[in-house]
DNA sequence: AATGCGTTCAACCGCGCTCAA
DNA sequence: GTTGAGCGCGGTTGAACGCAT
C-alpha cells in the first residue's frame, strides 16, 4: 500500500524561501506555537507543504540557533559523540545547544570527515584504516539485579545515574557501547553505537568497573534522592566548599568517557576536580 | 570576461515510528 | 489487529558561491 503524499504538490513552492514567506513563518508560530505542521501553511497563508515550513523553521528561523563557524571545542564533541552514536545527528544536536542536526551533518560532511580522512581514520568506525576489526558481541547481556536482559531489550534506564548502577558482561568493546546507551536511555542509540576500544580512544577508560549494589531501582532512587541533595548543597554553598563522593564519581565518569576534554583521571583523587567540570554536572544534571 | 570545477549548505525525499480511530 | 495521518530522521540533491585557469 503506498503513501500518501504529506501535501498536494501541485499547489505547493519548492525552493529556496522567500524573506516574506520567512516573515509569515515567522510571525505565525510567535502567534500560535510550533507543530501541527500540515496545517500551519494554510493557517500561516503559505503556499508551501508542512514538512517545508518545520524545516525552515527548525534549521533556520528558530531565534535560538547559533549561527556562524563551529569551535575547536564543538568539533571535538561532534568527533566524540559520532564516535559513540554514529550518524545519529539529532542526537548529536541535542547535546549541541543552537546547532541543527542538519548543520552538524553537513558539517560533518565537508570538514570532519575530511579532517578525519587525512589523518588515516576512518570516520565511520573512527579507526584507523590499517587497524584490525572487531565486531560487537550481539549477545552481550545487561544484568540488572537479578535479571539478565539482552541489549537491545534494555530501554529505560535513566540517564543520569545509570552508570552507577549497571552491571555488564560481556567482552571489552561493548562495554563501551553498553555505558553509552544506558547513558542515552534508548534501545535504538544502543544499536546504532559505535564500536570503541582502547587503542582507538586511548583517552577513554573502558574499565568502567559498573556494578550493581542492590536491585537497580533501589540504587537508581537512592542515587537521584543523594544527588538531588547535593546539587541543592552544590547551589547554596560557594564552590570549594563542598566536595560530593557521588558527583566526583560520576564527574569522574565523564572524564573517563572523553566528555569532558579530561585525561584519565583517578577517582579517589578527585579533590582535583576542577571546578568547571564540577559546574557543567550539576547544572546537566535533571533532577 | 568566460568557463570549469569543487565546495557548501538549504531544502527535498522517502522511510520508519507513533498514535489515534 | 489494522489503517492512515502526522511527524521526525538520515540520506541526497542542486543552486549558489568561490576559486583557478
Amino acid at each position: 500500500m503506498g503513501r500518501s503524499p504529506c501535501c498536494e504538490k501541485e499547489h505547493t513552492n519548492k525552493g529556496a524561501w522567500t524573506k516574506e514567506e520567512d516573515e509569515r513563518l515567522v510571525n505565525y508560530i510567535k502567534q500560535h506555537g510550533e507543530g501541527c505542521w500540515r496545517s500551519l501553511p494554510k493557517a500561516a497563508g503559505l503556499l508551501r507543504c508542512g514538512k517545508s515550513c518545520r524545516l525552515r523553521w527548525i534549521n533556520y528561523l528558530r531565534p535560538d540557533l547559533k549561527r556562524g563557524n563551529f569551535t575547536t571545542e564543538e568539533e571535538e564533541f561532534i568527533i566524540n559523540l559520532h564516535s559513540l552514536l554514529g550518524n545519529k545527528w539529532s542526537l548529536i544536536a541535542a547535546r549541541l545547544p543552537g546547532r541543527t542536526d542538519n548543520e552538524i551533518k553537513n558539517y560533518w560532511n565537508t570538514h570532519i570527515k575530511r579532517k578525519l580522512l587525512s589523518r588515516g581514520i576512518d570516520p565511520q568506525t573512527h579507526r584507523p584504516f590499517n587497524s584490525t576489526k572487531k565486531t560487537p558481541n550481539s549477545n552481550t547481556k545487561i544484568s540488572i539485579g537479578n535479571q539478565e536482559k539482552n541489549l537491545n531489550q534494555f530501554s529505560e534506564i535513566p540517564q543520569t545515574f545509570s552508570l552507577h548502577s549497571i552491571n555488564v558482561s560481556g567482552d571489552n568493546l561493548m562495554k563501551n557501547s553498553v555505558s553509552f546507551k544506558v547513558r542515552n536511555d534508548s534501545a535504538e542509540e544502543s544499536n546504532s553505537s559505535s564500536v570503541l576500544s582502547e587503542e582507538l580512544h586511548p583517552q577513554i577508560n573502558l574499565e568502567l568497573s559498573i556494578s550493581l549494589q542492590k536491585s537497580f531501582e533501589q540504587s537508581a532512587i537512592k542515587l537521584n534522592d543523594q544527588l538531588k541533595q547535593e546539587k541543592q548543597q552544590f547551589e547554596d554553598q560557594p564552590f570549594g566548599t563542598f566536595m560530593s563522593p557521588s558527583a566526583t564519581q560520576a564527574a569522574c565518569l565523564c572524564y573517563k568517557l572523553g566528555f569532558q576534554n579530561g585525561n584519565s583521571c583517578n577517582c579517589k583523587s578527585m579533590k582535583n576536580v576542577n571546578t568547571d567540570d564540577m559546574q557543567r554536572y550539576y547544572r546537566s544534571l535533571s533532577l
